[in-house]
DNA sequence: CAGACTGCGGAATGCGTTTTCCCGGCGCGC
DNA sequence: GCGCGCCGGGAAAACGCATTCCGCAGTCTG
């Protein structure tokens, strides 16, 4: 116990046990009833004892004692964003409710930070390690990443992914590619023909997806998005002012609404289609993706496909706390919710 | 080692100094360069054989040999609520860069839970524990609570209370009190006379800072604002929206502009004016408090006082970081963000 | 009334590390 | 050539707790 004169330092069962003048033993017995039997008189005074000296166990000598800790363990690749804070919600609500303690740590979309972490996280000996991840590829850290996974699980830790369906682990997914497929039939009934795609670079498979089963669901209708028409960009709410910025500047020239794979994006879109004149929902529709908080309240209230995100932190732990054996993949789906920022288009022919 | 056959168990110390063909004493040094040398030839053997097996150390095991843990406690209200998230973000960004693994809970509004949860958080044996709490009063429990801090401290603990001035602890707080006093003269010079107040129960204290500068703002220049113009509310979207729908109801009256003690209070507020039929911004001006995100996504934006919240997280961690003596008490101050929701007001007179 | 059995408290053991303590070997100065 | 300090290695104690094992009394059974 170095540092200096900080104070008494935490008072151990061995305090408790001496102030009710009992052995350890019993202390330990009575504080967290096993199978023995104590005397009841005893227990009491050990409880007396513990409350007048406001002892807490130490976590870390009851885990290493037991073999097994209490805690969860949650990456996600950042906190201030609401899609990962909604997970986060979900996963902290089910770890408490199962009387585990959560700690969390934040992978900035960076897959070697997140490797790192998960290399730190597990020498917390975690019941289990939920990673709500990146998403981004990466052969050689991915790789890493399964191996670090592998020895955990092959130590008796449980693991779940969050939207990662390709590593050979529990995994509760998103159905992205379904929910665009979904959107791209609901526009087109709603009678659009021309569209333009805001998309992140193609290393990040959220993207890909919703893209993916976008065009999917247009071309099942024999429609399609022109080349000149999808615009790369980042994933965030500068990304998609950026790319409606460019699109306005160089012209409409048809498109009749735009699909941005992120809500974030689709509103930095309408934000960047108002500067440049355009209103939103008149001039040109909008559709984004997630259904964050947010995109009820801008106006036009935002088209988009809701994805139930607290849910799926919620099975995300329900997975992993359940003792099934081999990995199991379960989807959550999605459901698209139209607004005003793409109303109903009569077309005259 | 109960819980049956789940795999070899994880690799220990012993198992790699067995491996490199040393003493476990040697192994531990070779890892974590204590003060004594190991041989070179022997230090990488060390190394090898870690690798080799995937081995981590235990932290747990760690933590109880060295007598301190390398994990920082968090306790937030709601994770998926952008004020706390933001605060959360700094807070974790902050300890990440000390090498801190942060574990975090959410007491969910609710004292009673904050103290369970500060309880347990206790026996983690954290090197801080920062408290971003739902400032709710409540006499009884507020005593447990600073008691359970106070026994925590005197151990050797570190607590930094977030935006919660009264306890005698560490403190970073938020200009509460000082930014509405700004809003206030802001909204008068732009040519506002009458006001309405949406506030919280008068139980959290954040709502009483920012009613109480906002009025103190407006007396210091011969205003007010009526009684029958404040109406208490819930601390959320759904009793902004419920407390706009009330007074659009009865009648604006004269009201020309009013202040949400939040964020999303105010666009809860001007959703149920624009479904009221009022248009925000021309017939009645919004103003909120906080700056999240969404505050500039809204149409029109919405005027409101910028929070630093992410900020207020690392001041946090580097205030319960620092050695300083006594409890130091931080304020990070607020700056009112004029926006299209509170357009200059042309007076006649 | 002897023996087996039950209930309960204490000592001892173990968990995975770090750290202290001791011990042997080596180089150095005298 | 011999003591002495220094360096590196291993055995063992310590950390705070749970748990197993033992022994002691008391009680029940035959």
């Amino acid at each position: 116990m170095p540092d200096g004169a900080e104070g008494p330092g935490a008072v151990t069962l061995h305090d408790v046990a001496r102030e009710a003048g009992v052995s350890v033993a019993t202390a330990s017995r009575a504080l967290n009833g096993s199978a023995r039997n104590v005397r009841t008189e005893n227990a009491s005074r050990v409880r007396a004892a513990a409350a007048k000296l406001n002892y807490r166990p130490h976590l870390s000598a009851q885990a290493i004692a037991r073999g097994q800790t209490r805690t969860a363990a949650l990456v996600v690749g950042d906190v201030a964003d609401p899609y990962f804070s909604a997970i986060a919600a979900g996963v902290t609500e089910a770890a408490e409710a199962a009387g585990l303690i959560v700690t969390m740590a934040v992978a900035g979309r960076s897959p070697e930070r997140e490797l790192e972490i998960i290399r730190t996280l597990r020498g917390q000996r975690p019941r289990l390690i939920a990673v709500a991840g990146s998403r981004i590829d990466g052969a050689a850290t991915r790789a890493a990443l399964s191996g670090e996974l592998e020895a955990y699980r092959s130590a008796g830790g449980r693991v779940v992914m969050i939207s990662q369906r390709d590593l050979p682990f529990d995994t509760v997914t998103i159905d992205n590619a379904g929910g665009a497929y979904q959107l791209a039939r609901a526009l087109a009934a709603a009678g659009y023909r021309r569209f333009a795609l805001f998309r992140a670079p193609v290393t990040v498979r959220t993207s890909r997806d919703r893209c993916a089963g976008f065009l999917a669901g247009l071309r099942e209708l024999g429609l399609a998005v022109e080349d000149r028409f999808v615009v790369e960009t980042e994933f965030t709410r500068a990304g998609g002012y950026e790319a409606a910025r460019r699109l306005a500047e160089r012209g409409l020239d048809g498109v009749e609404v735009v699909f941005a794979v992120t809500d974030v994006m689709a509103i930095g879109a309408m934000s960047a289609f108002r500067d440049a004149g355009l209103v939103p929902g008149r001039d040109i529709g909008v559709a984004g993706f997630d259904d964050i908080d947010s995109a009820v309240d801008v106006t036009p209230a935002l088209t988009t496909v809701a994805v139930p995100l607290r849910e799926v932190g919620l099975t995300a732990m329900r997975v992993a706390l359940s003792d099934d054996p081999g990995p199991v993949s379960v989807q959550t789906s999605t459901t698209v919710l139209l607004r005003e920022s793409t109303p109903l288009r009569p077309r005259t022919r």
